[in-house]
DNA sequence: GTAAGGTACTTGACAATGCAAGGTACCGTG
DNA sequence: CACGGTACCTTGCATTGTCAAGTACCTTAC
């Protein structure tokens, strides 16, 4: 697969909270191991430097809950997981995700009335 | 289908420009239109507060270009159309989203390993 | 032992964008 | 002439990702 730039930064907002909150919903995990999770997915842009203010403000509204855990390969980790309100902020999150994607859908499949000269100005 | 609120303002950033170049692909139009056709198509959170600003971003980098006709139902409207280089932005901008709903689905659609009890901090 | 490099988290300045709220103005009808 | 629908624009605000830099821990190699 070609690995296409196609990277938006704009299209990523609001999207980096739902993924960060389904990876947690798989399994506890920390910031750094999370941005490499996101990588291996295809969301090879996200930055740690957008990762880590990410899990700060999920965790700041009570999504998610955080513990150090020492590490002997560097420094210590810190480990989130899901709270209660974190598995119903990503129910909610996923269904506006949902409904965006079905609605943009028809407007992205609707054959475009080819106008192939005269386009520009 | 149940109306969703479901409406996450950040995660229609990039959206909209890339709604409203695919829209006037399909004809041209204003923004009052505009509004009602995003409104139609389940786009229904969008104000006109966003619209009009993001048409005079995509006029200013030269993705669209407008003109004034009179109306008789009240004040004249200014009618967008795509240039050379809004098709070209919106191809781009459309594979980055598509790219980004690839990424995100297969995260999405993973089964969470059911954790009925205990999910509260 | 110390320099190098991978691991891991933090922070601040910055830019882009959607939203809310308000304003201007045209037009037909009652 | 006041009203409501049409149509556009603007300012202030909050959110969020990026970039860049910095701190610090630990193992390996020289």
């Amino acid at each position: 697969m070609p690995d296409h730039d196609a990277h938006d930064s704009q299209l990523l907002k609001g999207v980096l909270s739902l993924a960060l909150l389904r990876l947690l919903a798989e399994r506890e995990s920390y910031g750094y191991e999370l941005v490499m999770r996101l990588h291996e997915l295809g969301l090879g842009e996200v930055q740690d430097g957008s990762v880590y203010p990410a899990l700060g403000r999920l965790e700041r509204d009570g999504h998610i809950t955080s513990r150090l855990v020492a590490s002997s390969s560097g420094p210590a980790r810190k480990y989130y997981r899901l709270s209660r309100s974190g598995y119903a902020e990503m129910a909610h999150t996923e269904l506006a995700w949902n409904s965006l994607v079905r609605a943009l859908g028809p407007i992205l499949s609707r054959p475009v009335p080819t106008r192939p000269k005269e386009a520009a100005k």
